[in-house]
DNA sequence: CTGAAAGCGCTTACAG
DNA sequence: CTGAAAGCGCTTACAG
């Protein structure tokens, strides 16, 4: 005679049917009290716990969301999946993260899996490269909520901030500043429209304002690809008098180099950064650059796919960013003109 | 007619029964080659995802796992997970994160929820501090690997490190520099054993060189709590040499408002924190420090769950941590012995 | 090499 | 208020 398991065994001791022990817990209100009562004591002294895969596969929900992100090592995706797990939790989902690296062209057969692994609905940084991606959630019908940048997707919802409209702020604060000899300093490219808008913007800043185009280098996000970055701007364009990067991980190795190379910053060169990290305000100088609301987007992607998978109408968001201006910059010459 | 669905809808449509379609994907040596080449066919045109609750409902295998860990919003636990996804992805595995705070003491409701579903085993920093938890854990027979902290504990392996150790590194370095007058800034002790065994081994490493005791302060993990700690010292204990502190997000705080006050770091006074962020080394002047492995830590306590999933012996390990010198440390009124 | 059938542990109309 | 039964979509002995 085999062991009874789950619902069973807590029915057995209890001495009522399946039925009443699975009402017992999701439907209390159709049971009478005293046999609730026996249920949930036995079941707890059983240690029982129900069984998720056929609760799943009984009520066709899995309760499960997956967010989809470049890196949990940094600091932006982290926070942002922090802040969308903690809502999805409240909200009785599970999230299980998955780190695609930041090239969004080729992610189709990692997103498929754990969609296999019961995702109802992901959470995606920056928009789906992915044709073959594209048209497989497509047919599954499968909620999807874009975040970090914006754009009215005909697809899918995106809880965003205008990534070419923050990159221009900082350009005109630059050029506003006397700036005439800006470089970039932009992550990889490829796969990533949230580099591809802001390089974008400092290629259409410069053109409106009639500057000749600045070099815009391409480094993958660390300290020391900051740090070479100055080496080959100063080489290769000495007139240079700001870099914009577009991330304060790279800010960082650009104003660690800088005084590494007995540059002053602001006086002989500005430097701005991308993210607001907690680090850009207590560096020396506090780094001037555009903050963008992490934790929010992450809390808000989260009541949107909640939303969605509630079957209700998950709108889009555009959220606001904000320049924050920090002693990094100042116009250029600015000690000689003191 | 109802729509058949899953398996069914493939098998309808290659007009072989479901078991041939199960096999096709399971077991393709054991289907005829061009019956299974049919098979995929029609799958892959369907857009069929095998159905995750069932097959774990009939493998009796979710292949979920939970990472318990304080906050994805810290750098080394999100390193720790980063990592532990990649390695858990590799196997086969699929990761949901679970943030529970830094208080290990009653994280039993928000774990048995993971467990509920579907996670079939448990990576978790620091030890657990629940009782409720351990019994719920053993009677599951979820297996269970710790992170951070090392004890060859009976119950689960830890992949950790010795946390009083390494602490007392850092010490017995301060000590060798001829401090006499250290203080602590520690992170919050309850319910976490790492904090509690670093300011153990703080007041040990004092203890045993007959020096009196260092007042430890808590604060929790912020920029702006290690500033206001540097001044309740100054104001509290104004002999103070050497700051000793428990994550090197504390101790940037430290160095920041050292600057504030016009404090020369190592001069002036000594700080070191631990972790070894990357940041540590760009900082000026850059941070005396722990560097723990987090990274490796995750991989391995990755390997060490899958072990145990497959019921092999899992086996714990202690990894090694480094005192890494840098220039926030020198001996006491290094300027005035110049 | 392939198929019919059982069963994984739930929930929920349906009947009482 | 409670129970018997069906069925969610899989895999796998078993039989052929």
């Amino acid at each position: 005679m085999a062991e009874k398991r789950g619902v069973f065994r807590v029915a057995e001791s209890a001495g009522v049917s399946i039925a009443t022990v699975s009402r017992a817990f999701n439907e209390p209100a159709l049971v009478r009290e005293d046999v609730r009562k026996r249920i949930l004591e036995v079941a707890n002294a059983l240690g029982y716990v129900p069984n998720s895969a056929a609760k799943a596969l009984r009520l066709q929900r899995t309760h499960i969301v997956g967010a989809v992100i470049p890196t949990l090592d940094h600091a932006i995706y982290a926070r942002l999946v922090n802040a969308f797990q903690a809502q999805m939790s409240a909200s009785g989902y599970t999230v299980v993260v998955l780190a695609v690296g930041f090239d969004n062209t080729h992610v189709a057969a990692s997103i498929k899996q754990v969609v296999e692994r019961g995702a109802e609905a992901l959470m995606i940084v920056g928009s789906i490269e992915d044709d073959e991606l594209r048209h497989f959630l497509k047919t599954k019908r499968t909620p999807v909520v874009q975040t970090y940048s914006y754009a009215s997707e005909r697809d899918h919802p995106a809880v965003g901030f205008d990534n070419a409209a923050a990159m221009r702020a900082v350009i005109d604060h630059l050029l506003k500043l006397g700036h005439r000899h800006l470089a970039m300093l932009a992550g990889p490219t490829r796969g990533n429209d949230r580099q591809i808008a802001r390089v974008g913007a400092f290629h259409a800043a410069l053109a409106q304002a009639g500057i000749e185009a600045g070099p815009v280098i391409e480094k993958r996000y660390t300290f020391q690809h900051g740090i070479d970055a100055l080496g080959e701007i100063r080489a290769d364009h000495p007139r240079t008098t700001a870099i914009v990067c577009s991330s304060d991980i790279l800010a960082f190795g650009v104003l660690h180099a800088c005084r590494g190379a007995g540059l002053s910053v602001p006086d002989d060169m500005s430097v701005t950064g991308f993210d607001d990290l907690d680090f850009a305000a207590l560096l020396d100088p506090p780094l001037t650059t555009i903050a963008i609301g992490a934790d929010e987007m992450g809390r808000i992607a989260g009541e949107r796919i909640v939303v969605a998978l509630e079957g209700g109408p998950a709108e889009g968001l555009c959220l606001p960013t904000r320049l924050v201006l920090r002693a990094s910059t100042a116009g250029p010459r600015a000690r000689l003109m003191m």
